[in-house]
DNA sequence: CATTCTGTACCAATACTGTGGTACAGTTTG
DNA sequence: CAAACTGTACCACAGTATTGGTACAGAATG
């Protein structure tokens, strides 16, 4: 697994981390039962604090995303999901793909692309869609 | 103009206003020579201190997307998009209300979402795609 | 059993964010 | 001119993010 943070962005760290492994579990790409770098490792290789690493894992486990075992190391902790939504997921990726790469050739920057999202985001969750 | 900051998302404050108002000006919502109101109004508004505001503001005056005039008040400073540019825009807009949309209704969460174009533009903009 | 790995738990220091308050200075309005 | 608006400039305070350090405790390895 390879995360890339960026210390530039004004998000937390830890913040940042978590998503990535969220955003690995929810592809795929890490498995229920995997066993994560460790804390210490982990910072390494990102050249931040073991403390900062150690944050994340630690809000993962409280959304049981992680499982850390003291001494052993932290393992993902995730359901495997159905054929039908790794179906889903491939089409909504390949479709974000698309589109990302699209607007980024209309000259659009990442920073509008992620405006344009978050605007359409906000607006389209401003109340329950699914009642 | 409506804005609305989220005081849970982690993110800050004066950077949610940055955006939107950056993202109204992008969509040609505030368009050259708009007033804004003013420093303490928009606080009031969106309860936060005048402060949070004015650093909102003087930082949009460094990109140089506001003029502040001392006693006068913040006015927008962008040239008007063309023609061409205000057609891609609004096809970019529909595309990506089209895709939200749907991902929504596939009950991918709204961070799924966020965290879906997030890990696209990473991938798609790790180097220089227009050399 | 001893070493070495793992997570866990502190602490002090620094920086940023946001608040609430006060005050000053320029512009507009009546 | 005077009042009411504007941006600007401080301050002290609290909360959070991050770092670097040290240390402890459980598990795996030889």
């Amino acid at each position: 697994m390879i995360f890339r943070l960026n210390p530039a962005s004004g998000h937390p760290l830890y913040l940042q981390l978590m998503e990535q492994v969220r955003h690995a579990v929810e592809t795929g790409v890490l498995q229920d039962g995997d066993l994560m770098p460790s804390i210490r490792t982990l910072a390494e290789e990102l050249v931040i604090s073991h403390n900062t690493v150690a944050k994340a894992y630690m809000e993962l486990q409280h959304e049981g995303l992680l499982e850390l075992r003291h001494g052993s190391g932290a393992y993902i902790s995730a359901p495997r999901s159905g054929k039908a939504r790794a179906a889903k997921l491939l089409k909504a990726q390949t479709r974000v793909r698309s589109v990302v790469e699209d607007l980024l050739d209309d000259d659009f920057s990442a920073d509008e692309i992620r405006r344009l999202f978050e605007a359409q985001l906000i607006h389209s969750t401003v109340s329950v869609r699914k009642p």
